[in-house]
DNA sequence: CCAACATTTAGCAATTAGGCTAAATGTTTT
DNA sequence: AAAACATTTAGCCTAATTGCTAAATGTTGG
């Protein structure tokens, strides 16, 4: 029985503003960039940044691939559209 | 030292099942509903609900007045609008 | 004025989140 | 084969979240 719904882990991952920052780059990088260039963007300890990738992978906004000893990190839009959509629905006319 | 940006409490705000079941059912209601029968559509104790009323309110998506013994909580959009603005800038050619 | 009503505030307990450092894993270079 | 590199995993610690129940607050009707 899943205890929390798609939205909450998506919501929940969009909270932080070190993964919102994750997204940003990653989309303004052009999709997809390696681990080690997503740590070099925070003060944070490198670990840390691994778990929010790991948060935002659950959620779906990301995925991975390993290349050689590195793993690129790829931005997927398709959860990002589905909050977008909820929250569209607030200013949709009343059907 | 609260460090939050808005963003940050918005996406939190956002994040928990139950307060999008109070955003969604107050749109659906018109925008507003008294304290109470937001309280009766949950499982919860009602502390619980005012607590979540509580968060929604600090996030600014709603605000209340009072009217007698009854407090009337009232949707406000702004937010929503700023959230989707933010999802939204994923879908936009890149200028 | 007093009881009932509508709701919030206070305070407790369990769980989760998010930071850290140290250790482990797998890959490439020498 | 060993060293260096890229990254994750494990485990610890503290603070915040979210549920609860009990008590407090303010409002209205008899």
């Amino acid at each position: 029985m899943p205890k929390s719904d798609a939205y909450e882990t998506l919501f929940t991952a969009l909270a932080h503003p070190a993964r919102r920052h994750i997204l940003m780059t990653l989309n303004f990088e052009g999709g997809d960039m390696i681990a080690g260039d997503i740590a070099a963007l925070f003060a944070h300890a490198w670990p840390t940044t691994t778990r929010h990738l790991k948060v935002l992978e659950d959620a779906g906004l990301v995925k991975h691939e390993k290349q050689g000893r590195e793993r690129v990190y790829i931005l997927d839009r398709k959860k990002l559209a589905l909050a977008r959509d909820w929250l569209d629905w607030f200013f949709k006319p009343t059907s």
